[in-house]
DNA sequence: AGAGTAAATAGTAACTGTTATCAGAAAATA
DNA sequence: TATTTTCTGATAACAGTTACTATTTACTCT
């Protein structure tokens, strides 16, 4: 797939803009929703083709867990996320970086230029909607 | 998707044995390949079918990177993979799991049940034949 | 601003990986 | 052996994404 775009479109515009005012990790059809109360015939092969252009240039994250649908992410900052198991939602969470490093790859048979990491379970919502089953 | 499944198959087998005896973390395609030299009729519906219930059993682990085919691992005990993104091999690698706890965790908004940690790279073998590159 | 041209778009078809369906085969049970 | 249940192979359906192409749009150079 082709990844370079160089002009500024109204569509690239709208779609950057709306990942960046969510936090809701949102996936490509919802986006493509949003984008079309602004642009009532963008295509959804536009969406996806400017998302790929936005990671490429660093300006936001794809998530994909498993199967499904991947999710954009518009913060492109480097931070970690929690898979909420009952509800589907994702969190973001900071933490400090030095606590994985070092050792952690130390047995890594390569030179390591990135890693990912995240984490599933019970978001506390759920947990307090349902203590009573965890 | 019915992922139960009680009776033993020739089929099952088969799957779980090709699985089990290689440390390459294949694709469904590759095992129904493999499978075929075994069983020649058998079918790809039946790998992925067999593969969910080993996955469900707690036989395999299923790992899936971004788009395209998921791979699996025969060695469901806990250990983490490196990427190499030049080759696109991927290697196990074992490490202190209590690097990554508690801390770690601390700002999670939830209970952790589980977590997973890839990292992604240039492996030492592609360092070798082009290291002046990286 | 207007003309020329290279790049992006909308609409749609095609593709990929996976799952569902179902008639028949195989295994368990009687 | 007959009956019932589970699993299979073959194939169709499906979801998410990407490719294709004629048309439109954004940028460049007067």
């Amino acid at each position: 797939m082709e990844v370079k775009q160089k002009r500024m479109t109204k569509q690239k515009a709208v779609i950057f803009d709306i990942i960046s005012s969510t936090t809701s990790h949102p996936t490509a059809d919802w986006i493509y929703e949003q984008a079309r109360k602004r642009i009532p015939d963008i295509s959804l092969g536009t969406v996806y083709r400017n998302l790929q252009v936005l990671i490429h240039d660093g300006k936001i994250m794809e998530l994909n867990y498993g199967k499904g649908q991947s999710r954009f992410d518009g913060n492109a900052n480097l931070h970690y996320h929690f898979v909420c198991e009952q509800c589907g939602k994702l969190y973001d969470f900071a933490c400090d970086d030095s606590l994985i490093s070092g050792e952690t790859f130390a047995n890594v048979p390569g030179k390591i230029q990135s890693y990912r990491l995240e984490c599933y379970g019970i978001c506390n919502d759920c947990l307090k909607i349902k203590n009573v089953l965890y």
